[in-house]
DNA sequence: GGTTAGCACTTGGGCATGTTGAGTGCTAAG
DNA sequence: CTTAGCACTCAACATGCCCAAGTGCTAACC
C-alpha cells in the first residue's frame, strides 16, 4: 500500500474522531473523504495502521479511534497549522490595547486563549531572570514586623511581612533602605545572592542583624519572584468538552490546582524554536493527564503559554491559536 | 402527630441521604434510627413532610430525598453545629504558625478549608476599608511609564502601570512622590478620592499634569484593593463528590471563574453574626449554582470566607469547619 | 387520636433473550 | 494492489419478565 495513502487514512481518521467523538469506520471514511479507494482497501490500510499501533478499535467490531501514537503522528507529519478567522485575529489584536500592566495583559490572554480554543488555558508569569531591581521598599507595619518590597524594571512588583524579631527604629530602616537601594539598584534579581552578603558586611554593626535578616526577605523575594506563577482560565470547559465523554475531569483538576506540577509541565515540554510543542495523553510525566494533551509554546523570553484539553482536540486549530497568541503576547510585552 | 417527632423524621432522613446518596425509605429509617415507632406510622410522617414540601420522592415508589426547603428547616432548626475532631483543631492551630504574611495565611487557609470539608473552599481578600495609606512609590520604568505603588498599613500592596502619556523626569516624580506621600500617608484608603484632588492643586502648574494622572493611579489602586479579589482551592473535590451523582458541575465551575460572581454571592449572604450563613440550592442567586449550597461566614472585619459544594452535604460538620477557621483567620489576622 | 399491622399497588433496576446494524477480516477474483 | 462479497463479531437497543423496595390506604388496636 503506498504510504502517502496510509498517512491521509490516519488524518481522515483523526480529523473525523475529533469532530464526530465517535470511532469511525472504514465505510464512513470513504463517504467523507473522497479518497480514490474503495472501503476494503481502507480496511487494509487500517490493519497496517492498528498492527503499527497508530489506531486501535475499542472493541471487535466498532471503528477506529486514534491512539496517542497515531496523534503524535498526526501532529508532527500530517497536520498543518490552520489559518484563524478574521475573528479570531481581531480578538488577539485588540489584546494591543488597553493598559501596560504584567498583570492584566495575562489575565487578558489566558482568557482569551481559553475562549479561542474551548480549552483550559495557561500562561505562565514572564521569566524575571533578566529583570533588574528597580527599588526597593521597608515599610514598618508594626513595632516588629517589616514589610519588603521588591520591585523590578519589568513592573513586577513583590513583597513580604517579615518578622524583625526585634524593634525596628524607623530611622534605622531608612538608613538600611538607602544602604540597599544604592548597592543593588540596576542589579540582576538572580545576583542578588551573590551581591546581599557585601551589603550586609558594610553595614554599621549595630544593624548588622537586622540587615541580615531584610537581606534574607529580599533574596527569598527575588526567589519567588523567578518561581514563577501560573495564571490559568476556562476550567468549566473541562466539564463542557466531556459532557459525553468520561475524561476522569478530578484527577485534571488537581493537577492544575497545583501550580507545580503544571510548571513542571510546561518546562519540560522543551522550547521548540519553530513552533509550539505538544504534549499528548501517556506522554504527559503526571499520571492524571494521561487522557489530556497539553499544547504550549515560548513567548517573551523564556516563559511558556498554552492549553490543555482531551487528547482528542482540534490540534491545527488549536495550535495555530496558541503561537498565535504567543507571538502577540510577545510584541506586547517587548520579549 | 408529634411535632417533635416530625423534625426527628426529617433529621434523620437528611443524615441518611447526606450519608447514603441514596432515596431512603420508611422501613430503613425505623432500623437505622431507632425511633420508637414503626414504618406505618413514619409513613404517615413523611406523608406530611412532603406536603409541605420538606422531602420530595423521585418517583412513585422510591425513598424521599429532602428538598431545598427541608435541607433549609435541618440548617435552621435541627442541626447543631458537631465539634471538631482532635486532628482537624490541630491542623487549624497549625495555621497559627508560620510567616504572617496576608496572601501565604490564605492560600494555606483556603487550602486547609477544602481538605476539612472536602468541598470547594473560598476565601475573600479582606476589605481594607478601613486601611490606612503607608506608603506611596513611583517608579520610572519606561520615559513615559510610571510604576504606582500603593502600601495599606495592612500590608497589602498595591501596583499599576500608568501612561503618563508625556515624557516624565525623575526629579519631579521624586518631588510628586513626597508631596503625595506627605499629604495622604495615614489617610483611610477610602477617602482618598476626596484628599486627592486637594493633593494635586497643590502641585506646581507644570507638574499638575503628571500629577492629575498619578492621582488618577492612585485612586484606582485603592478602588482595585477595596474591590476584593478572591482565593479558592479543592475545585477537584467537585469532581470527586459528583462522580455517580451528576451534579452539573460545568456551571459551578464558571460561577467559580467569575470573580464577581462569587464576590457578589459572598457579600449578598449577609452576615449572620452569631454563626455561618448556608444558602442553600435555588436559594443562590446564580442560577449555575441551583444544586449546590454555600456555607459562608464572615471573618477579620467584614471579609468571608466559606465553602461551595453540592445540596447534599453534611452541614452541621462543614458549618463547624468553616466557623472554626474563620475564628482562627480573625485571630491570625487581628481582625 | 395516634399507632400499627396488613395488603394491594406502583415502579425502577436487574437479567435473560432476541434483534439489528455497523464494522471487521478474509478470500478469491479482477 | 485493489475490490467485491461474505461470514462473523459485538455493542447498542429493545422487549419481556420478575423482584424488591417502597408507598398509600384501611381497618383494627390501645
Amino acid at each position: 500500500m503506498s504510504e502517502p495513502r496510509k498517512l491521509e487514512v490516519l488524518r481522515a481518521i483523526v480529523e473525523d474522531y475529533v469532530h464526530s467523538r465517535e470511532p469511525v469506520g472504514s465505510k464512513a471514511l470513504v463517504e467523507r473523504h473522497h479518497l480514490g479507494v474503495s472501503s476494503a482497501t481502507i480496511r487494509n490500510d487500517m490493519a497496517v495502521l492498528e498492527e503499527e499501533g497508530l489506531i486501535a478499535a475499542p472493541h471487535t467490531s466498532a471503528g477506529r479511534i486514534p491512539t496517542d501514537k497515531g496523534y503524535r503522528l498526526f501532529v508532527d507529519r500530517i497536520s498543518q497549522v490552520k489559518p484563524l478567522s478574521a475573528a479570531e485575529r481581531r480578538a488577539i489584536h485588540s489584546l494591543l490595547e488597553g493598559p501596560d500592566d504584567v498583570d492584566d495583559i495575562l489575565e487578558r490572554t489566558v482568557r482569551l486563549l481559553s475562549q479561542l480554543t474551548n480549552q483550559v488555558a495557561v500562561v505562565q508569569y514572564p521569566q524575571s531572570n533578566r529583570a533588574l531591581v528597580r527599588h526597593v521598599e521597608f515599610v514598618l507595619l508594626a513595632p516588629k514586623q517589616v514589610l519588603v518590597v521588591l520591585i523590578a524594571d519589568t513592573g513586577s512588583v513583590g513583597q513580604k511581612v517579615i518578622d524583625a524579631g526585634t524593634d525596628v527604629g524607623n530611622e534605622a530602616l531608612m538608613l538600611l533602605r538607602s544602604r540597599f537601594l544604592g548597592s543593588i539598584a540596576g542589579t540582576q534579581l538572580a545576583l542578588l545572592p551573590q551581591v546581599l552578603p557585601s551589603v550586609v558586611a558594610l553595614c554599621p554593626p549595630e544593624l548588622r542583624g537586622l540587615a541580615q535578616t531584610l537581606a534574607h526577605g529580599l533574596q527569598a523575594l527575588s526567589d519567588t519572584s523567578r518561581e514563577e506563577r501560573i495564571l490559568m482560565a476556562g476550567t468549566a470547559n473541562l466539564a463542557r468538552s466531556n459532557v459525553d465523554f468520561p475524561l476522569s475531569i478530578g484527577p485534571v483538576l488537581e493537577a492544575l490546582e497545583e501550580q507545580v506540577v503544571m510548571l513542571r509541565l510546561l518546562s519540560d515540554m522543551g522550547d521548540d524554536p519553530r513552533g509550539v510543542t505538544v504534549s499528548i495523553g501517556r506522554e504527559n510525566p503526571y499520571d492524571g493527564l494521561a487522557e489530556a494533551s497539553v499544547v504550549a509554546t515560548g513567548y517573551g523570553s523564556g516563559a511558556k503559554v498554552g492549553i490543555l484539553g482531551p487528547t482528542r482536540m482540534d490540534y491545527p486549530t488549536t495550535m495555530a491559536a496558541v503561537r498565535a497568541v504567543a507571538r502577540y503576547l510577545s510584541r506586547i510585552l517587548g520579549g
